[in-house]
DNA sequence: AATTTTTATTTCAAGCTTCAACAATTGAGA
DNA sequence: TCTCAATTGTTGAAGCTTGAAATAAAAATT
């Protein structure tokens, strides 16, 4: 570390050179307290863990069923990632893989009865779960607050992360 | 995607009955957007994990150095994952365990000489990065979104997550 | 039709994370 | 002092995650 570099970057620092940084980790902080409740709470009342939660979730809003790519794509996590949890799922006979007619390189993944019936139940929990952590906002700052982060989220990309890209040689 | 239950579910919701879940599923992908974009770039470019760049940052701040529970505590994470990186951090040679002469159960935790000139340098860069992902936010907004969060952040207590706690019997 | 390219998914190794159990040391009380 | 409880850190199993390579099937080209 360079003392006279330092120097020169306190001096320009106005007050608030590092707000932006603050900025960030107090949203990380945020975000990991709440999501740390709840993963916490998934496990000891309904012995799930969090990204199989939200796995779940994905099918739920499509009950015509998801390809795995597409899975991938809307958790935005890896096809490798989106297999383990789905082989999980499937032992416990929460979700199913079907044929897809034409193309037998796919399929449509599905909540079974017993998937839906018990994403209902935990799905119930989880949303009071979150209107109670997101109560020390009042409507109108939680209004405020997604404002806020729509123009955050609509800057930044959404990535694309399938894996395995090959380059065009 | 099904044009019926979409129009249901827009009817049922009462202009905002799931504006608590909303609200959390945006704060999540805002906050994971950015943060997966760290990681990428602290990869690609300094060939380092975010968990250990997070720890040296911890280091970095109090140079006199922090016992293993300490940095779990800052960190938010469990012993025994601070145990892991610490020597992986190690094996580098950017970390060193010291020993503290009235404990000898405990260590201080510092930066080694080449560990602090490294951070030093992909400091500066990750600062930059959190600058340019939250400049879609005028320096306003993101005064307000600070302000929003703290209040969250207040109002949810930090979890211990030491790990390993016992009952008393 | 045969070959090449693209698409869909899986596998594998490595690393992160948690939880629970364990070991070592310190401290407090009998 | 001796015992028991609390503190500090580690280990191991299981699960999550990524990135890269592999497999298989479909689509596009020649």
């Amino acid at each position: 570390m360079n003392a006279r570099q330092n120097t020169d970057m306190e001096q320009r620092a106005h007050a608030d050179h590092h707000a932006s940084l603050r900025l960030w980790l107090r949203l990380l902080s945020c975000t990991t307290r709440v999501e740390d409740t709840i993963r916490q709470r998934l496990r000891e009342q309904f012995g799930i863990t969090l990204p199989r939660f939200d796995l779940m979730a994905q099918l739920e809003r499509e009950p015509q069923g998801l390809a795995m790519g597409e899975v991938s794509r809307r958790m935005m996590v890896t096809g490798g990632n989106v297999t383990t949890i789905v082989d999980q799922l499937e032992r416990e006979q929460l979700v199913q893989r079907l044929p897809v007619p034409g193309d037998r390189r796919s399929y449509r993944l599905a909540l079974t009865d017993a998937g839906r019936s018990t994403f209902a139940t935990m799905a119930q929990a989880h949303e009071a779960w979150v209107r109670e952590l997101m109560s020390p906002l009042s409507e109108k700052e939680q209004s405020q607050l997604a404002a806020l982060l729509g123009t955050l989220k609509a800057a930044n990309p959404r990535s694309t992360r399938t894996s395995a890209r090959k380059e065009k040689p």
